[in-house]
RNA sequence: GGGCCCAUGGCUCAGUUGGUUAGAGCGUUCGGUUCACAUCCGAAAGGUCACAGGUUCAAGUCCUGUUGGGCCCACCA
């Protein structure tokens, strides 16, 4: 068995080696166990519309973090993956792809097929997201994998749906869907984008009419973009106080090109007096504005326009033709009919279909609802009364406001890729009037086709039907809760169709918490991944045991989307919430403080960076930058192909574009080479050298973590011939126990921090306990005794305690590395501990979170230790300002106390080693010795003679600057002292710190003074 | 337009309920081939805490305003 350790970390080995031995061994696993306290994070699923980028690695460092330390803790610890199928998203992407590779539309293959291919693609970047969960260390029970369109998970948002449309939570409604005419389809939000376009802008009138519809001679005047709409509009809207229109409020006008009479109203959210004319025309089925203007005053909403952009039935003559064209027309006929006052040129902002660069119409449509007031009502609760809390707290705003708002959730998507809205309805014309529940235990199907339902949907039928419904019209709608194939099929021969929506993606992630645990099957635990179905136990254990969860990791974007309505369902579905806590983590932003994304160019990939720094690298630096109040800047920089040198990116570099000629480059400052990088604007020429976009910050973890191997590297070569055996107290020397009481307060200060996600604390205190404390001074303070037979045992087995602890520290920080090192302090040192050795846990992941008691802290030893490392630093900054080779030998000589003096000559044999400096002698009779260099430690002075070496003026300037900084301290201190007001209502503590403060800094001078005494 | 957040040495960030001499990493300068580590060791320089007021015995920290930046939401006939 060799003792010696690689003399590099290698990282990539590590990580391969032990994500497949925690797999195997099942570390990762989470079953329930009821003698034990669960802890349970829920990832926020990823799309699967492609790779992972900084941001989720943030996020699946902390959610991580936090698993690997609870279950260190002896939780039974659950780390929940799974993926979204992203509705829009993802099928954008496949359709994008089909488009620019086949130049085929969803049109041409048909639901099918799309479904299909859609399908493959989230199987391909499943896999892909899910190994790359795996390579930065998650501990997810993978036996769990869920995705929002799994059969587990459809279940619950089919039974979702069927008991909020049950209890009378959903309805039908319009609403105005950003219409892209080209490809026939809604488009979301943010799939849409403003450009400037030419245009122009018309001001028209129309005739005022009497209650016979004959023209009174006045006219209204308004202005539009679209005059077209016109063939739509349902009032003329003037601002309520504007005195130019009052007397005309009530009135009615009449369009002049199709001859419809339609009222002016006063409304004074929709007019602005100061714009235009001051009256504006009200279009309600096709501008947002005007339909919530018309909403409030139950206008008619007079749809237009037919799915691809030409004008339907309603616009009269105008029928059959292109919006575009029927603009044209309806200008000219407005114009010689005597209408048209004016045509200005105007850049007008347009809305376009990111996907078919045409122009967006708002249009009219039926869509699916959700009733918000009571269900938010309850989620504004959960957070108010604390069941729910933020972390920071701040956001718990952002949650509350929203809700507030309580604005009905519209739930239908017109895509196919989705949960299909499962109600059927039956064609207009057949059948009742009626809205009806479906389920094996609910209303049900008659012989003769009629449906048997509780009378209460009659009620809900008028409520939320009638205003969606033409005259005549009749409509039932039928919801059926998941696993009654029989009963969609009977609907279906009686002519029945279901909905051809399918539900937003939100929707299914929303029931995330407790869909992913099997609700709402209560009989038997839910299905693991290739496993058969569990028998039926008549319980749901695993819902039971880890529902609620603790705490939801997630970043402040989606606290609203996301956040608010998994609250919402579970309080809805479970009766409780889904989560205790939530964290808020930083964004992660590039130098100039923009969010990283591809398309800026400025997007750091956490695979590269891991095969650039390691994983545990990336993990720690990441923590580092996880506090709570500002988001993270990563100046990013491109990695030179030829040498590695990093050149620092900017604006410039994020907005270069090809002009003709090849692709632009950057030529590298150190080895004057030019290299391509990525960019959203072109691709690298083929065969182009393109540089790699990193990260400097990371250097943090790999400096660290390179550290932290050579300091084991270190200890492990030092551990020939360990045996484990209780140590007694009066073996352990001064740094021994200096060393464990500082680890103790470490230990403390990181489980503290973690409690209260404050990871950047947490990461600190750690690596400040690690580097300056164990390796710049422990480590040190050992060497001498390694050296020595008689002391080397001790020694041995008080660091084998402290490695074994910090060990176990760092592992969740940085879970790779501290395997590593673990499996090989089990080989050289398989029992250890301080009063009792016992043997540790195989893998470090299982280890115990280690606990030191509270009396292992002794402030008293520490203040003692900390004059031995002033006194050192002080030699080693005379040896440094004098330019003495670190090879010289140093004398030193220090005036104090005889128990200071006891003390320092207790460690004697450490300033040979820490400062190649001997102790001459210590104590009250010690002074200056001539030519001697000095420093003043407050309770001690040193002398260190450096006859001829010392130059006299060099060291009284030296000395003055001091006294000088010191009269200015204490001048400060005085000034407060002397100042009545200060004296009379600070408190005591306060002044008899300042005072003690004081009298410190008053020796410390006067010691300066002294030695500036002894100098001249 | 509404809300939230941020501004501290060249860069990236800490700074607990106001209370000793404002800290760290990187970078810079100087010195180091000491048998764990040059991804390292030692030392040093570098800050009127964005600006202007105010509260207080005391302000980086609290309040008001200004400037600059970020994010979310709303809106722009």
């Amino acid at each position: 068995m060799s003792t010696e350790l690689a003399k590099t970390y290698d990282a990539a080995a590590a990580q391969t080696r032990w994500v497949e031995h925690w797999l195997n061994h099942g570390y990762c696993n989470a079953d329930p166990d009821p003698q034990r306290q669960q802890h349970t994070i829920m990832i926020p699923l990823p799309n699967v519309t492609g790779a992972l980028h900084m941001g989720h690695c943030l996020n699946g460092t902390v959610q991580d973090l936090l698993t690997r330390w609870r279950r260190m803790q002896g939780r039974v610890a659950l780390w929940m993956p799974g993926t979204d199928h992203a509705g829009i998203a993802t099928q954008a992407v496949v359709e994008r792809r089909m488009l620019e590779e086949e130049g085929l539309t969803r049109h041409d293959i048909g639901r099918e097929a799309l479904v299909q291919r859609i399908w493959k693609w989230k199987n391909d970047y499943e896999a892909r997201i899910l190994n790359q969960l795996k390579q930065i260390g998650s501990s997810c029970d993978w036996r769990r994998v869920r995705f929002t369109l799994d059969d587990v998970c459809s279940r619950a948002v089919r039974r979702t749906f069927f008991r909020m449309f049950g209890d009378g939570l959903v309805y039908r409604g319009k609403r105005l869907v950003n219409w892209d005419t080209y490809l026939q389809t809604a488009v979301a939000d943010d799939e849409v984008f403003h450009e400037d376009v030419a245009g122009h802008f018309w001001t028209m009138n129309y005739p005022v009419v009497d209650a016979a519809g004959q023209p009174t001679g006045r006219r209204i005047s308004f202005s539009t973009t679209r005059p077209e709409t016109m063939l739509g509009d349902a009032a003329v809207c003037v601002h309520p106080t504007d005195e130019r229109y009052s007397e005309l409020v009530g009135q009615m006008v009449r369009i002049p090109v199709c001859g419809r009479t339609i009222p002016i109203i006063a409304d004074g959210l929709l007019a602005d007096k100061t714009l235009g004319t001051g009256a504006v025309k009200v279009t309600p089925a096709h501008d947002p504005n005007d339909y919530a203007c018309g909403l409030r005053h139950h206008l008619p909403m007079l749809n237009i326009l037919n799915p691809d952009g030409t004008i339907n039935e309603n616009g009269g003559e105008f029928q059959g033709l292109d919006r575009f064209e029927a603009r044209r027309q309806v200008v000219a006929r407005m114009e010689a009919l005597g209408h048209l006052e004016k045509v200005e040129d105007r850049i007008i902002p347009i809305m376009h279909s990111d996907r078919s660069k045409t122009a967006i119409e708002p249009f009219l449509s039926d869509q699916w609802f959700v009733r918000m007031d009571e269900l938010a009502q309850n989620a504004i609760d959960a957070v108010e009364d604390g069941r729910v809390r933020f972390f920071p707290q701040r956001y718990a705003r952002t949650y509350v406001d929203w809700l507030a708002e309580k604005r009905d959730w519209c739930i239908s998507r017109q895509l196919w890729w989705g949960h299909r809205i499962p109600v059927w309805s039956q064609p207009a014309g057949q059948g009742d009037q009626r809205i009806a529940s479906l389920s094996a235990f609910g209303a049900e199907l008659l012989p003769d086709g009629r449906i048997q339902f509780p009378e209460c949907w009659r009620e809900q039928l008028a409520a939320t039907l009638a205003p969606g419904l033409h005259p005549g019209e009749e409509l039932i709608l039928c919801c059926v809760d998941a696993g009654h194939d029989q009963l969609e099929q009977q609907l279906g021969a009686l002519g029945f169709v279901q909905d051809e929506d399918v539900l937003d993606t939100w929707f299914s992630s929303a029931l995330w918490p407790h869909a992913t645990l099997g609700w709402p099957d209560q009989q038997r635990n839910p299905p693991m991944l290739g496993e058969p179905a569990p028998a039926v136990t008549g319980t749901n254990e695993v819902l039971n045991y880890f529902y609620p969860g603790s705490v939801l990791v997630t970043s402040r974007d989606i606290i609203t989307l996301w956040v608010a309505r998994m609250v919402l369902t579970g309080l809805y579905n479970m009766g409780d919430v889904p989560f205790r806590h939530v964290y808020i983590h930083p964004k992660i932003l590039d130098g100039l403080g923009q969010t990283m994304s591809k398309s800026r160019g400025n997007g750091v990939d956490p695979l590269e960076l891991i095969e650039k720094y390691g994983t545990d690298a990336v993990r720690f630096t990441i923590a580092s930058l996880c506090g709570e109040t500002q988001d993270v800047r990563l100046p990013v920089g491109y990695e030179c192909p030829h040498c590695q040198a990093v050149t620092p990116q900017t604006k410039e570099h994020q907005d270069m574009k090809p002009m003709g000629g090849p692709n632009p480059s950057i030529k590298c400052a150190k080895c004057k080479q030019s290299f391509q990088f990525p960019s959203p604007w072109f691709t690298p020429d083929d065969g182009a050298p393109v540089a790699r976009i990193v990260s400097e910050r990371f250097d943090y973890g790999r400096n660290f973590c390179n550290k932290l191997w050579n300091a084991c590297r270190f200890a492990f070569m030092n551990l020939e011939g360990y045996t484990a055996a209780p140590v007694a107290e009066a073996d352990l020397q001064v740094e021994d126990r200096w060393i464990l009481s500082r680890l103790s307060s470490t230990l403390r200060e990181v489980t503290l921090m973690l409690d209260r996600y404050q990871f950047d604390q947490a990461t600190r205190a750690v690596r400040e306990f690690t580097w300056n404390e164990f390796c710049d001074w422990y480590l040190e303070l050992l060497k001498p005794r390694f050296r020595n037979p008689e002391s080397k045992a001790v020694a041995q087995r008080v660091l084998v305690v402290v490695v074994d602890t910090l060990l176990r520290l760092l592992h969740p920080f940085a879970p790779f590395i501290t395997e590593e090192l673990w499996h090989k302090l089990n080989e050289l040192a398989p029992e250890r501990g301080l009063t009792d050795p016992v043997r540790r846990s195989e893998s470090v992941m299982m280890a115990e979170w280690p606990t030191l008691p509270i009396s292992r802290i002794d402030e008293a030893l520490e203040k003692r230790f900390e004059r031995l490392q002033q006194t050192i630093i002080a030699v080693r900054n005379v040896r440094s300002v004098y330019g003495i080779s670190p090879a010289v030998q140093l004398k030193l000589f220090m005036r104090c106390t005889p128990e200071v003096a006891e003390q320092l000559q207790a460690v004697a044999g450490q300033f040979d080693f820490l400062s190649k400096t001997m102790l001459e002698a210590a104590g009250l009779d010690i002074s200056r010795p001539a030519g001697a260099a000095s420093f003043s430690l407050g309770d001690a002075d040193g002398y260190i003679p450096l006859e001829g070496l010392i130059d006299r003026q060099a060291e009284l300037t030296r000395q003055t600057k001091e006294a000088e900084k010191l009269r200015g301290f204490i001048r400060g201190h005085e000034g407060k002292l002397s100042n009545a007001g200060f004296m009379a209502k600070a408190p005591e503590k306060v002044i008899a710190e300042i005072q003690e403060t004081l009298a410190g800094l008053k020796a410390q001078l006067a010691s300066v003074e002294r030695i500036l005494a002894e100098l001249s």
